[in-house]
DNA sequence: CTGAAAGCGCTTACAG
DNA sequence: CTGAAAGCGCTTACAG
């Protein structure tokens, strides 16, 4: 007992009417004006037989899939679990359906990622926070897939991307921090091949430099984005022989991992350590204490990204789909102060 | 400038053979053996015409797309990341893509998604927490697409289903809290269609009555498995006539926002109100207090699900997909002690 | 208005 | 071993 769906053609033997008249009905095509009564007939048809129209058909034949792939490093991070919510809702309205992929920052795997989404004839591609360009970045290139990339290096721009200015948001939390009189700030970055945390400790040297401090390596650890890596690092920092009084944790998730971990060495947060963290996840206004930190506007970022995206597969015209010149769309991060961080204790 | 990729047709002229050969070799084809002369050229071509399969192509040749539609409410729930992860890792290794919808609980929305799935002709379907049988779930059926329910209502199995004991959770979780002598345990629940709901619901009503106590309704709440409702939810338990002494919240995240409003009214957890969630999300041990909570085992979940789906797909043999019996798998989630929860105070 | 037909890029018997 | 060909289900000119 195989699969078996109706097809255009078995509508159209039931109707008695072509095939080609299906379609037409199918697509509410305009150029042909059927009669009401043959178009009634046909629908009831298509009724009666629970058509679905077979996408894999369609799409062969036209070149488009309506189908995006979404390319995060890990959509259990709150973060790209908002993208993803986003671009996935934003998608469902204009009638595209997006794959979901997982690179977990391992440019390998986001490379067999692409080589799949291309051979699905996916109509573009949304990445987040991978590093720079690389090999599957090229190859959509070169297959002419519109590709929106967020939070892209910013000083590599290209003309598909949607940034964000990472660097500021790394100085205005150092800032912050320097305004309350911290000059012991530790840092806790991501991976160190991501640009997204690049230029955050790019930001972060800049506030330091501002305030005429020194940078101390030995304050700056790397991190994972995950809670577990946060609490590991922060652990680092606080039994370290010059410990900060402050800490900025290159994302929320860090940031919380930072607090469990002053916890567990009966440090109060802020009163002995204050806290920063990055990204506005919902999460951080619920923990205790609230998180301090640096927001990113995701459902902007998300709007714009799929935006960007709308613009370049209709460029292209109807089932081309040729990038054209779209601007770099720079958005700022901004400070939401909580109560993690407090002034210095004297 | 339309977009152009190499097909068969263009390696085979290329290198001087047919396109059926290029076929073969694409597919590593051992019915017919290729000499490796022919071989190498053809894959030289390839290489160097950067082939990529059109998946549409082959999957409306041979009926299968490689793809799996995931269905859950909110992917920004960790939990259903989780899921949602774990899916998209298995399904990775065994060279299946996965479509990610959100159906935000509404059954008009699942619906037109399943429309899309269908129409995308996937390999089957992977839903979380529905409420029962719809519409949706007929459509699937009369197309004979492999279907996985995960919390499906335990007491309407089908043989597709990987089902979690929910009402046991229900009443290990009440259990808990009457065992540490609470007498008065509110309870916020979640959306009212939802069997993994009101089998959780009925596990705490299991509980009361084992231990002689009558349900009060007033303490019974509706939330919507958020933080927010939850927070809602336990302000009007708390600041009721007559407050509970502990809370079950249905999901870690309307614990996370009850603990939050206990804040908001100065009352300390778990001194004043224990909170007790269910799924135990990664979060649950991040925060402060460490939530006591029902794990749900998310990994045997996902891979059982992922089980399930291959064995139904492979049981109809190469594309045609048909369903076989499979047995329901029930899964017992299990108490994890942490902070939240105390004996009363006298 | 309506139908016959080409062709999208593949897989897979079927002949040589 | 190798090639010509049918056909998956559509869309879209092209004739009548």
């Amino acid at each position: 007992m195989p699969r078996t769906r109706a097809t255009q053609t078995d509508i159209a033997r039931r109707a008695g009417v072509s095939q080609a008249m299906v379609s037409y009905v199918v697509n509410g095509n305009t150029r042909v004006s059927i009669p009401d009564e043959t178009r009634r007939r046909i629908e009831a048809v298509m009724q009666e037989l629970g058509y679905v129209p077979n996408a894999l058909a369609r799409g062969l034949r036209s070149g488009q899939t309506r189908t995006i792939g979404l390319v995060v490093p890990d959509n259990t991070n709150p973060f790209f679990a908002e993208i993803a919510r986003h671009i996935e809702n934003l998608g469902f309205e204009k009638g595209f359906s997006v794959i979901l992929c997982n690179s977990d920052y391992d440019l390998v795997k986001e490379n067999a990622h692409v080589d799949v989404l291309l051979a699905k004839q996916v109509d573009g591609v949304i990445f987040c926070a991978s590093g720079g360009a690389t090999e599957a970045r090229d190859k959509l290139r070169a297959s002419k897939t519109p590709v929106v990339t967020i939070d892209h290096d910013i000083s590599n721009l290209r003309n598909e991307t949607v940034v964000i200015d990472y660097r500021l948001g790394g100085y205005l939390a150092t800032r912050h921090l320097l305004d309350q009189g911290h000059r012991r700030v530790g840092c806790i970055t991501g991976p160190r091949t991501l640009s997204s945390s690049t230029e955050r400790l790019a930001g972060y040297q800049d506030a330091l430099a501002e305030a005429g401090l020194k940078v101390d390596t030995g304050l700056i650890v790397p991190g994972d984005f995950r809670i577990q890596g946060g609490e590991a690092a922060a652990l680092r920092l606080l039994n370290g022989r010059r410990k900060p009084s402050a800490i900025f944790a290159f994302n929320d998730l860090m940031a919380i991992g930072a607090i469990q971990s002053a916890r567990i060495l009966e440090l109060k947060v802020p009163a002995d350590v204050s806290v920063i963290g990055f990204d506005d996840i919902p999460l951080a206004q619920a923990i205790h204490p609230a998180l301090t930190t640096i927001a990113q506007p995701i459902s902007e970022i998300a709007r714009l990204a799929m935006e960007v995206f709308l613009k370049q597969t209709q460029a292209g015209g109807t089932g081309t789909a040729t990038p054209t010149a779209v601007p770099s769309l720079v958005l700022k991060p901004t400070l939401i102060v909580r109560s993690s961080t407090a002034p210095i204790a004297r």
